[in-house]
DNA sequence: GATCCTCGAGTTCT
DNA sequence: CTCGAGGATC
């Protein structure tokens, strides 16, 4: 047995080798020996350290394997805010961008640092003296979970810094990504080990990093990418964003080698197109580029609008594209009987995501577009959410495909399909007759915003109705525990839940009653004014269209729409049955003064607050005499962005309006 | 009659 | 989110 002095230092030895392996493979991307040998110091050290458990240490590699599972995360605080960067998705905003710093600095000439932006996950690093002492994932921007036992088992991130003197303290912000072939040899395992496949890079990354228990943190090939650093102590920035990346890269921390200084915007739009064209041979995703203006001090004068810094911003890709068939076009019934052709696509994976389903929108916009079962189309996720068909691929035609006509029957209830002169939209004319039009106006009268009755989605509907138990919204209050036993995946309890909750739903307000009643040209904001001027239901239901007309944003459609609604027997015989059953609401409702600090003033709400749902910031608005509104204009007062905010804040910006951040409308709302 | 501002309605996937 | 259309305003 060797004396102990010698395996300390023998030790000491296999760590710092095997961390600089770890270094040359993840950080410098040049691995420096073979998987055999790299195992083998590893073993060496593994056994080392259990024969000599006093010589144990956290920074030591073999404590990478992943310790026991958590209960739970914890939640950080981030002392400097991981803050999200505005979006510039054509060459005009990211030319506008650079405008902005010019005058915002007075320069003719402004020199960016441009770096990819990668498509997964942000995280902070904590290092205090060198060591790595905390990671948390970027939460909400101010808050976000204590993630440090996960990223201790990823290699590529140091657990010791490379650094003669490391700073007292230093902060530093990446991305945690997963590569292209890590991923695909990732789900293979996954499907020998018959577990669940993930579907892109950045949600297996996610997974990953979420997972309660580190050693299955530690079998997932992550990997990190430095981009910045928040707080610093004990040492000076250095005076550019480059230097700050070479600074990091010293310290043996990953950065990304595609990054580039250029000048001015025809500089940006370069290394845009440059890393366009690179971006499917890139090992990993690549969703846009980032600018920052490149001097830290010049990044300082130009500081913050809202959340998001006036020194950077990430210019997007276009939207991805894929190739795919049209199996078949389907038909959907709306609500309001509207037809809507659907076209089911062979699956296909474009933007993060598998494509199965495609609205067409009306029959219109298919004999534009000249859309026919069979053809090979070109599909995209518009704004990245919803899938959209730009164009067939001529040519790849098989003969004699008929072009689409919408049905002239309703698929649902066989009804005649009417289609009114100056519509683009097709009608099933069944009304309540038709069961595609009854599901729908049960689930619009369940739904969030009008009665709300948990627990009663599309599938238990459809039950319902094809099982001939419920045929009106007042059917529902009649329900016991009888008639739901023979539902499918409905035991006792949900059965009770589903009853507890329709029983909740008695107790409501005029203006959720009025919107869930379904009228035609009636949603929200018109069920609240007519609401609030009204007063009652009895008062709306006898006012004439010369009544109702005097209502703000009725005119004579609308007040059309109320009129016959009510002139139906049977809509009015379902109102009568509705209270009867209990459903009820305190009648007097005070027109809301247009008093308090807000009074006049229009709010507009865009992106995800923190502190409060959006709802609750709508009533605290209303409850100050403010109106919140869906849509920005020139009238809009102040426009309140949340975490990633979507187009609402480019137009708000373009039109120069006030916006404030969450922290200010909170300082507004006193 | 033109233009702008809003609202309503429909839709996808995790 | 986006499109289309109703309502208000000039």
């Amino acid at each position: 047995m060797k004396p102990p002095g010698d395996a300390s230092a023998r030790i000491e030895r296999l760590r710092r080798e095997i961390e600089d392996h770890n270094h040359s493979y993840y950080a410098l991307d040049r691995p420096t020996i073979s998987d055999a040998e790299y195992d083998r110091l590893f073993r060496e050290l593994q056994a080392l350290e259990q024969a000599h458990p006093d010589l144990a240490s956290a920074d030591s590699p073999t404590q990478r394997v992943g310790s026991a599972p958590l209960p739970e995360f914890a939640s950080v605080t981030h002392e400097v805010p991981m803050l999200s960067l505005n979006n510039a998705f054509s060459e005009a905003e990211a030319e506008a961008f650079d405008r902005r710093a010019r005058e915002g600095l007075a320069s003719d000439e402004i020199e960016y640092n441009c770096e990819p932006k990668f498509d997964g996950l942000a995280i902070s690093l904590t290092y205090a003296e060198g060591r790595f002492v905390r990671g948390a994932t970027r939460g909400d921007g101010y808050t976000g979970e204590d993630v440090t036992a996960n990223l201790r088992t990823v290699r590529g991130i140091p657990l010791r810094l490379r650094a003669r003197h490391p700073p007292a303290l230093i902060d530093v912000r990446g991305e945690m990504i997963m590569y292209h072939d890590d991923f695909d040899r990732l789900n293979a395992r996954q499907r020998e080990r018959g577990e669940k496949e993930f579907v892109n890079p950045r949600n297996a990354a996610a997974g990953s990093l979420r997972q309660l228990d580190p050693r299955v943190t530690a079998e997932r090939p992550l990997r990190l990418f430095a981009y910045g650093v928040g707080e610093l102590r004990g040492a000076e920035l250095p005076p550019t964003q480059k230097d700050l990346l070479d600074l990091l890269a010293e310290f043996g921390l990953p950065v990304c080698g595609e990054r580039a200084v250029t000048s001015g915007a025809v500089g940006l739009l370069e290394y845009y197109r440059t890393l366009l064209e690179k971006r499917a041979a890139l090992p990993y995703d690549v969703d846009g580029v980032v600018y920052k203006v490149n001097r830290l001090a010049d990044q300082q004068r130009l500081g913050f609008v809202s959340r998001a810094p006036r020194f950077a911003i990430a210019h997007k890709f276009p939207a991805e594209e894929a190739e795919t068939e049209i199996v078949a076009i389907e038909v959907q019934v709306g609500r309001t009987g509207a037809l809507t052709p659907v076209a089911r696509l062979k699956p296909v994976f474009v933007g993060g995501v598998t494509v199965t389903n495609a609205t067409l929108h009306n029959e219109d916009e298919v004999h534009r577009k000249d859309v026919r079962v069979g053809d090979t189309v070109i599909v995209r996720r518009a704004g990245d959410v919803i899938p959209e068909v730009l164009r067939v691929v001529a040519g790849k035609r098989k003969s004699d495909v008929p072009v689409y006509h919408l049905p002239r029957k309703c698929p649902a209830c066989g009804s005649a399909v009417i289609r009114l002169p100056d519509e683009a939209i097709a009608r099933c004319s069944g009304g309540l007759v038709c069961p595609a039009q009854r599901k729908q106006a049960l689930w619009h009268f369940a739904s969030r915003r009008a009665l709300d009755i948990d627990g009663l989605g599309e599938k238990l509907i459809e039950q319902l109705v094809d099982a001939d138990i419920v045929h009106g919204p007042a059917e529902l209050y009649g329900l016991g525990l009888e008639e739901l036993s023979g539902l499918d995946r409905m035991g006792e309890k949900s059965a009770q839940n589903l009853l507890a909750a329709i029983e909740k739903s008695k107790r409501t307000t005029l203006r959720r009653f009025i919107y869930a009643l379904g009228i035609r040209n009636v949603g929200e904001a018109t069920a609240k004014d007519l609401a609030s001027h009204f007063g009652t239901l009895d008062a709306l239901m006898a006012a004439d269209e010369t009544a109702l007309q005097e209502v703000t944003d009725v005119g004579p459609i609308v007040a059309e729409s109320i009129r016959k609604f009510f002139a139906e027997q049977h809509n009015v015989r379902a109102v009568q049955a509705l209270r009867q059953a209990g459903v009820s609401w305190s009648e007097t409702v005070t027109a809301r003064p247009a008093r308090g600090p807000f009074a006049g003033k229009s709010f507009v709400l865009t992106g995800t607050l923190s502190g409060m749902t959006r709802e609750e910031a709508t009533a605290q608005i209303e409850a100050r005499g403010g109106k919140v509104s869906g849509s920005v204009s020139g009238k809009t007062d102040y426009v309140v962005a949340g975490a990633d905010p979507g187009a609402k804040l480019a137009k708000a910006e373009r039109l120069g309006l006030t916006i404030l951040d969450e922290a200010a409308l909170r300082k507004l709302l006193g």
